[in-house]
DNA sequence: TAGATAGTTAAGCAATTGCTTAAATCTCTG
DNA sequence: CAGAGATTTAAGCAATTGCTTAACTATCTA
């Protein structure tokens, strides 16, 4: 029951390459699915579908003008992310901490 | 073919909320996996397969005492995610930026 | 109004996922 | 050495994913 479906979760949403390189290309600003869909190797469909997971997750917003449809990017749910991942930048400061102290420590012993 | 196993690819690792729980309980340090599994009400086998994903992603590494094996935390490829994700920043900020402009005026057209 | 354009919906399919239970494997302890 | 403890491996299963093609819907344009 408690399965993340790939709609509404931002985790599950940003796991596919193809939707993180449609975000990444939004950053370009608002776009129609045709221009979108350009770089991929893929059905329209294929990115439609993309898009709506994205939509449905919040990360992207659609607006009709005339016979296309515009997505932009709203990158707001990525701060959800964001924090996540912040909790754990001290974890790995503290790798390269330590990574640095053994290569100072190397050094030393050089001399 | 390019499609991405969850081994392997951070995004697909921490696509999984489970697999996200367990790294936040690694943070306390490094555990074995019997006390790892304790909170989820899953099998052992099923946390096993989870912790072997993470492994294979490298956020896990994994290490033999006696007869439990004891998991660690290596939050280094969580950079992956967290430079990916600074990329929006600006983003978001222009986002809160014309909210509370929005705001702002609202406020002032109150007086 | 007939077509062309932009996009979505629908149906179907192979692969992957996340789980389960049962059977190993390895290691410690009496 | 026999059993208990900790964990993995194996096999199997239902649900989900990521895609495809074919058929629709809506809108613009000649």
């Amino acid at each position: 029951m408690s399965r993340p479906t790939a709609s509404a979760d931002v985790f599950q949403a940003i796991a596919d390459p193809t939707r993180r390189a449609i975000l990444d290309r939004l950053r370009a600003g608002e776009q129609p699915v045709k221009q979108l869909a350009e770089p991929f190797e893929m059905s329209l469909p294929a990115i439609s579908q993309h898009l709506q997971i994205l939509c449905s997750a919040g990360l992207v917003s659609q607006q009709k003008a005339g016979r296309q449809r515009l997505y932009r990017l709203n990158p707001v749910p990525l701060q959800q992310v964001s924090q996540w991942v912040a909790y754990y930048e001290p974890f790995w400061q503290q790798k390269l901490d330590a990574l640095s102290a053994y290569l100072e420590e190397n050094h030393e012993s050089d001399r």
